[in-house]
DNA sequence: GTATAATAATTTGTGTTCAACCTATTTATA
DNA sequence: TATAAATAGGTTGAACACAAATTATTATAC
């Protein structure tokens, strides 16, 4: 039984992927952009270091993603005048109209997802889920903790 | 309360893969590759097209992992004497022995990740996942017979 | 029996993921 | 104040995901 549940999140996370990179293909857009600019909408203005606290991925990546959206100009990046370390990164109105645009098509897809499931299902569902993640987490921890000795 | 589905599925999957390829680095394995070799494993021997039909990934991605396995010397591929077009993949001694140990170490990771859930409560998490896996197939389908026109 | 379609696999190009390393700037310490 | 450490961000290299094009081989149609 639980050897059937990492395989089961994998075709699951590969599936939405694929999913959700079909539909933005429309708007040519890639899932790891578009939810990049989903959340500097959410908050306005944020730097790479605050994106990557609601995104969970690596720097690396994010840093990639934003020349992208750049050089498409779906974003402005500007120096803060008193830590020029810090880039206050902003959406362009073109990219406030694409993601509009996205998020109704995207919030039908999540809908039909779960059609077949009723609220309380759904509700112990993610609680379960939460308490894998957190597992998941501290098995990490545990591991990078190994291999830094 | 649906919007909150798949990026928990997408965070716990990334989860997965960081902790299955920190692990895997001390066997000199990737996630992807690993994840091959065991599914020839459990087959003793399989053509490409047919490890797809296991792994849900694309061709393209498998031809790459399956080119670096053989450098690695963990796979032989021959072809078949009465159809040319076919590769017969299977493990070496080597990868035979690399596989089991590292069965060992995922198993005792998957079972810590579901440490503090009820065998109940993981059936039914089980159970309404391969519905949503089910809707997001049939979403997938519908998409693609959309833009195929 | 040759032309056409289908199949198995590979290659190519763009984008993503991540570890490791580097740069510039700011803050803390001696 | 000079030096070290921390911080924000970027670059590089290896591997993966995936669409599209390519190659070689086999099957089908006419």
């Amino acid at each position: 039984m639980t050897e059937e549940i990492c395989p089961t999140i994998n075709k699951s996370s590969m599936l939405h992927k694929r999913m959700m990179g079909k539909i933005l293909a429309r708007f040519e857009l890639t899932y790891a952009q578009y939810q990049v600019l989903k959340t500097i909408k959410q908050h306005k203005t944020l730097s790479a270091k605050e994106i990557l606290v609601y995104l969970d991925t690596d720097k690396a990546t994010l840093s990639g993603v934003l020349s992208r959206l750049e050089q498409k100009g779906l974003i402005k990046r500007e120096k803060d005048p008193s830590d020029k370390r810090l880039m206050h990164i902003t959406l362009t109105a073109a990219s406030e109209a694409l993601c509009s645009n996205v998020e109704v098509v995207e919030q039908t897809c999540a809908d039909d997802l779960t059609k077949n499931i009723k609220p309380r299902e759904l509700k112990n569902f993610l609680s379960v889920f939460e308490r894998i993640i957190d597992n998941q987490n501290d098995k990490i921890r545990e591991i990078s903790e190994d291999t830094e000795r």
